[in-house]
RNA sequence: GGAGUGAUGGCCGAGUAGGUCGAAGGCGCUCGCCUGCUAAGCGAGUAUACGGUGUAAAGCCGUAUCGAGGGUUCGAAUCCCUCUCACUCCGCCA
């Protein structure tokens, strides 16, 4: 959420915001108006509450001295009924206010290009040559169908499609990356390792953005306020949800592997194939909370430790830095990690990674203080995958087949593997 | 699931025959004094948000906040209702 301050101040800058991001600069004007009616209302109801206070005094100091005080209770009757209406009045615009600013996004940094589609993002950097193969290299889903390590017919029987099972080294494989990633970031990046709950609360959706204006994308519970994690990045940020950290906590590294539930709602017919997007998924997650003025060093490190996996795995990738137009409704700045994926002959996403600056904090209440005395400040936050799981499988898968249609184990990961170092057909 | 207890400021903890309670006291923290150093001791100060005023900061005025929401009342931390969370006992269970 922006600082009202900003709207207020600069409407001009947010208009212009909308406008990169392809968004309605009406939004702005809306906010306007309705914090101005807020302010008249405030101004009435709280001159009335400030005579009802009075009033009450001077009748508590008459019934002491136990005189008369029927006349001045009577005319506050009136007085509280006028207060009652005006409150209502105020909650109502105040709900609406609150719905208008959770809507409008972040503004992007000053460094985000321009752009009006996903054909606008910029390559910034592309790492490893994409590999020449001597057969036609064949999709996952189709090496992983011959090797009998995933079975999505299942997962369309037992639970529906955009369902997966994994099965034997298929499985084993998924468990080795995740090992393999938490003990990268724990290990050697300084990251603190979480495993938090994959339900969380309505507050907390709202917390990282999810909420309101994203619902449709969520899984929600039956008979509860509460939805599946689409990210752990909900849990984890919403750890620190009002709170107010001590100077010395930031910066602060986690990392946490959850399962991802997403409805994909809008998504229907796109990449119904294979493991790229499913209904539920495994991903490792770094989230930062670190001071405003180190954000953008702290992003950078995190995009590079996104980048450190895959280049332990041998897997080609290329990252870019996403335009307005694709930023997202929370970040001001956003570098996609995309691998490369042989079979389909295409960069596909494997890592996001944001700055959301203040925008999450603001909506979680994450503060810390500089000094003990110091007024609270927001923290800035910052996450990105490390990696989403199930596309890094589907990347080895493609990279490492070989022509007789079995899949060589990264060398990185075959003490995970239990030494295994060949995926063949049992 | 059944029965019960509780939720107060950064923390602990008073405060119920409703009125001067933003809230005693303690701890912590900040500043000062004292002191070879440290510790102890002494003094002062220590919530947040919003609105108004102010060039701005400070200050001043006002409103709200004692888990959340609603109700009763001229007036609620105190009374009533609903919800959430925590704890205790019983039952059930991985």
């Amino acid at each position: 959420m922006l600082d009202a301050r900003i709207l207020r101040n600069e409407p001009e800058r947010v208009r212009e915001s909308q406008r990169k991001r392809g968004e309605s600069p009406e939004a702005v004007d809306e906010f306007l108006a309705l914090d101005t009616r807020r302010r008249e209302l405030l101004a009435e109801v709280e001159s009335l509450k400030a005579k009802r206070n009075s009033v009450s005094q001077e009748v508590a100091k008459l019934k002491k001295a136990g005189q008369e005080a029927e006349q001045l209770i009577v005319e506050m009757r009136d007085v509280g009924d006028r207060i009652k209406q005006l409150d209502d009045d105020l909650r109502a615009v105040e709900d609406t206010l609150n719905y208008v600013l959770l809507t409008i996004p972040n503004i992007p940094h000053e460094s985000v290009p321009v752009g009006e589609s996903e054909d606008d993002n910029v390559e910034v950097k592309k790492w490893k040559e994409v590999p020449d193969f001597a057969f036609e290299p064949k999709p996952h889903w189709e090496i992983a169908e011959t090797l009998g390590i995933l079975d999505f017919e299942a997962g369309g029987k037992v639970t529906g499609s955009r369902f997966v099972f994994y099965k034997g080294l298929g499985a084993r494989l998924e468990r080795a990356l995740i090992n393999f990633m938490l003990d990268i970031h724990t290990g050697e990046h300084g990251y603190t390792e979480i495993l938090p709950p994959f339900i969380v609360n309505r507050a907390s959706m709202t917390g990282t953005g999810n909420l309101p204006k994203f619902e449709e994308d969520a899984f929600k519970l039956m008979n509860s306020d509460y939805f599946l994690v689409p990210t752990a990045e909900v849990p984890v940020t919403n750890l620190h949800r009002d709170e107010i950290m001590q100077n010395s906590d930031l910066p602060r590294y986690y990392v946490a592997f959850t399962p991802c539930f997403r409805s994909e709602a809008g998504a229907a017919g796109r990449d119904t194939r294979g493991l790229i997007r499913m209904h539920q998924f495994n991903k490792v997650e770094m989230v930062k909370f670190t001071h405003p003025e180190h954000s953008y060093e702290e992003w950078m490190k995190l995009v590079n430790n996104a980048e450190t996996i895959l280049e332990r795995l041998e897997l080609p990738y290329r990252v870019l830095d996403m335009c307005t137009a694709d930023l997202g409704f929370g970040p001001a700045k956003k570098y996609d990690v995309e691998v490369w994926m042989p079979g389909t002959d295409q960069y596909r996403e494997i890592s996001s990674c944001s700055n959301f600056e203040d925008f999450q904090a603001r909506r979680a209440n994450i503060r810390f203080r500089r000094d003990p005395q110091a007024k609270p400040e927001f923290v800035h936050t910052i996450n990105g995958s490390g990696l989403a799981v199930g596309r890094t499988v589907a990347a080895i898968l493609e990279n490492y087949q070989q022509e007789d249609g079995s899949v060589a184990v990264p060398e990185a990961l075959v003490p995970y593997m239990g030494g295994v170092k060949v995926i063949r057909h049992s």
